[in-house]
DNA sequence: CTGATATGCAACCATTGGGTTGCACAGGAG
DNA sequence: CTCCTGTGCAACCCAATGGTTGCATATCAG
């Protein structure tokens, strides 16, 4: 799964966030949301198929930790539009002026 | 459809590109993708849903045209999410020291 | 008017996606 | 060893998604 799709879903986004404030196992996390333990795995394995969570077994449980690199590539895709966008913008202006 | 949503899909990260380079009719756009003239438009009304389009109609033709302004958010929750991210690690260095 | 082209609308189809439940298994705690 | 708890795996369900085709409608050009 690509960044862009891990992204699309809400519960997706909000377990970054949790994530943001630090590690948590699956167990944990699933006891903050309203769903499932085996839904909220599903999504962190989404996570980690895209990059954006790094697995950490220790014993018997799976501590899950933020990658925040990946989420480079989202700014930059965005940043890559609106650049050629405004380009195009100050190109259209110049042939005006 | 929310901005993220709409991001998450291929097609329409292409249509944005292509629509960066300035406005353009769905038929037009159906002649650059693989795919029929229906879906693209189908593409274009998730993009319009989600704010990130505009229509502009003229005769029986129907120009679409990029709005950046959307695109903000998407940058604007990485940013967030990334800061609060290095917050706790900074936050981690300084207990540690 | 006639013909070609751009769009809209609707039905349909196959796949994916987010969720559930049930069960088996592994590792700490008593 | 026994019990509790954290994971994994699999089957299943239903709704949403991305795509198709077919047809109706509207506008422009000759």
């Amino acid at each position: 799964m690509d960044v862009f799709s891990a992204l699309s879903d809400p519960t997706r986004r909000e377990l970054i966030r949790s994530l943001a404030d630090g590690p948590a196992t699956a167990t944990q996390l699933s006891r903050q949301f309203p769903i499932s333990r085996q839904a909220i795995t599903k999504h962190l394995a989404a996570l980690d198929e895209a990059g954006l969570v790094d697995r950490n077994a220790s014993g018997r449980e799976i501590r899950y930790s933020l990658r925040t690199e990946r989420l480079g590539e989202v700014s930059l895709w965005v940043a890559e539009v609106g650049a050629s966008w405004d380009q195009r913008l100050s190109k259209l202006r110049d042939q005006l002026s």
